[in-house]
DNA sequence: TGAAGTTGTCTATTATCATAGACAACTTCA
DNA sequence: TGAAGTTGTCTATGATAATAGACAACTTCA
């Protein structure tokens, strides 16, 4: 007695389970901290074998999304870092607010010369002198974001080491006299991940990421540093106030 | 030598070249008509088995996308029913249009009482008495769409048996004296069709239909008809007028 | 303590997926 | 007519996918 599954769709059985318990995890079904059904009563509702059910599980689990416990159940991990869209956003906060440890991590800094998308930003003759830091953003370990950051190198002369020793930007502007700034214009689009950020990230080829594009401004509007991340789509979801 | 494919992402290596070329027919690419490259070059750009290539366009003949002559090629069938999107539509007019046979067919008709929203739509009150047609429409014997209709029992007395002897709306409404009508709001939305509506419109289950919910009006603006239709989203395109 | 329920692991079987090579049957075109 | 290019069919092999059953290891709770 077999038959694969009954449509012969291309599309593997335990990808359907595991497609079907994500959308439960992320229309809040299944909430945060909360017990799955019971591998047996799973493969009953999806009228499917059990170990059918434990390969979408396996696979949800290397995404980080359950984790199974021996003996007593399978928990939903979940929890998307919620990252609220306003204009004093400040990442330590928010992974704070979380409860979970934020980490900044310096992976490059270097010289770079306005293109013309940067020099608009920065309000910039194209071809100014610019410092480049490309950076990473972790809470507690895992990666949330990597940031290409640019600053203009005749107003944050040495940015990039003194980003390397502080590893937050807040405290890097606070270095040059910046007390407060606030953010601009934020542009979201949503990608595919490339090799690069896949690496750094901690993710498999062909993941989702959201890519954000903004500028902080000081409180004169004043552009000071704009950037352009990539965020693990599967770990964090921006939460707009309407 | 083997390794199924790279990712063992849960889909099918010979899905995704189905739905490559697939997207290469919608988006013109591979123009109605035209022939597409050989199988062995198709396998080649997507560096897949010959084989796999065959299962993909298999896949897609099945669907009636392509059709496949041997010792020649393979060629699009593709040949969406363009479906414009005016006040004055008639599905007889379209299918015509294209060089395929319009029919119209009766699956049921029957009394019915007026529900909140088909009320709205027919300025009537909640429970009035409505004539409920279930009704199918082919071109060529390819079933596009099924549509029900409700009238009002009142203005349209008998309307089922007037229906099931004319096959079409048109012919209905002039019946009663309606010499012309128009379209009014119409809404688009899409879906998957389900049970009773794959075996109407011979789809496999999972397919995604077109849903329109539109209402006739006569030349003074009063609504006649309201219809629910779900369209097999694979052998329609609707144009909208910009 | 013990029973019930849970996840983890093992063996086994069948069907599907993908690759590989070879050749037949057919069409097109010089 | 013949060569080149095309789809159709065959055999073969290994990796996945899905099912089935059994039992171990562990947690929870009465």
């Amino acid at each position: 007695m077999s038959m694969q599954h009954t449509a012969s769709s291309g599309v593997a059985l335990w990808r359907l389970v595991a497609d079907g318990i994500e959308r439960g995890i992320a229309d809040g079904r299944f909430a945060a901290g909360e017990k799955l059904p019971g591998e047996v009563e799973i493969a009953e509702t999806y009228r499917v074998n059990r170990h059918t059910v434990r390969r979408a599980l396996a696979a949800l689990a290397e995404r980080g999304l359950v984790r199974a416990e021996r003996g007593s159940g399978t928990y939903v991990e979940a929890q998307r870092l919620a990252y609220p869209l306003r204009s004093r956003t400040r990442f330590s906060e928010i992974v704070g607010a979380g409860g979970r440890e934020p980490r900044g991590q310096l992976i490059e800094a270097s010289e770079d010369v306005a293109t013309r998308e940067v020099a608009r930003e920065l309000r910039l003759k194209v071809g100014a002198p610019l410092v480049r830091i490309e950076a990473i953003r972790l809470a507690d370990r895992t990666p949330i974001c990597v940031s290409t950051t640019w600053l203009s190198a005749e107003l944050f002369p040495g940015a990039g080491a003194v980003f390397a020793a502080t590893r937050s930007m807040t405290k890097l502007l606070a270095h040059y006299g910046v007390r407060d700034y606030r953010r601009g214009a934020t542009r979201i689009t949503a990608g595919i991940v490339d090799a690069t950020d896949a690496t750094r990230l901690d993710l498999p080829l062909g993941r989702p990421i959201l890519v954000v594009d903004a500028t902080d401004l000081d409180l004169d509007g004043k552009p000071l540093v704009t950037k352009h991340s990539r965020f693990a789509a599967e770990r964090v979801e921006f939460l707009v106030d309407s």
